[in-house]
DNA sequence: GAGGGCGGTTACCTCCTGGATACCGAGACC
DNA sequence: GGTCTCGGTATCCAGGAGGTAACCGCCCTC
């Protein structure tokens, strides 16, 4: 090995953005969630039934900390019936392509992962 | 908006990728852990370095984990001196690019993302 | 033989996420 | 009046992630 960078003395140093790198962004269900918009708005009842192992109150947690960091955007259309949408904003559309990625490695390498996970419960 | 696809069914039938996706993918160290390897194997002390805040506790289990999952390989060097050295598998380097990937993205969208957050806590 | 670095482990505790279950008000429909 | 759908809330609770602090054996050096 030839002689490498040392590493840097505090990843946490100021604002590094890698503290907040997307792996782990957002609670269990957010990228779910983000991908079921990317066709467009849906409402509520819509989004029930592909989580439908999701409470209702859960889905609602994480619908608002998706609206709280800028991703979704949950509108309320006023008139005879109850309507409510949620969009995916531009910043959250823009998310769309790092989350594509990690969806195709994670497919790519889905058989690898299952292997490494049995081989060590079996050991 | 035109017609569009109703949403699947279950996202959760079988097993879907999708419900593995990285975003949300290890824990809340796994990621930064993964970066600090990227140059070439590591030891527990260099990893304490740039990690200091995370304690050795956690530090050892976020390892664990990643071990597991086959994305990190744990050498002990026999010898004089204890000597362990922590490297990415080639699993673990496949997913060097889509966490690349997450953190472009991340780091152009900070400003944004901060907004947000700043923009709803005011409100 | 005292001390120090390495690579952890152990015990304990707290907080937060996420889940289960039940319920709610407004409007439409029967 | 009763009931349905829509879009949620309220309440309770368990499990696990993560943090604190102390300790450990081994080997080396002084």
């Amino acid at each position: 090995m030839t002689h490498r960078q040392p590493l840097p003395a505090d990843l946490f140093d100021e604002l590094c953005p890698s503290a907040l790198v997307p792996f782990r962004f957002g609670d269990k269900w957010a990228a779910l969630i983000i991908r079921c918009l990317e066709d467009g708005p849906r409402r509520f009842s819509e989004l029930r039934v592909p989580l439908h192992r999701v409470t209702p109150k859960v889905l609602t947690q994480s619908l608002r900390g998706l609206e709280r960091s800028g991703l979704v955007l949950r509108t309320v259309h006023d008139g005879p019936k109850p309507k409510v949408e949620y969009a995916l904003t531009p910043l959250g559309r823009s998310m769309l392509e790092p989350l594509e990625a990690a969806c195709v490695w994670a497919a790519e390498h889905w058989d690898e992962l299952l292997d490494a996970q049995e081989r060590h419960t079996a050991s």
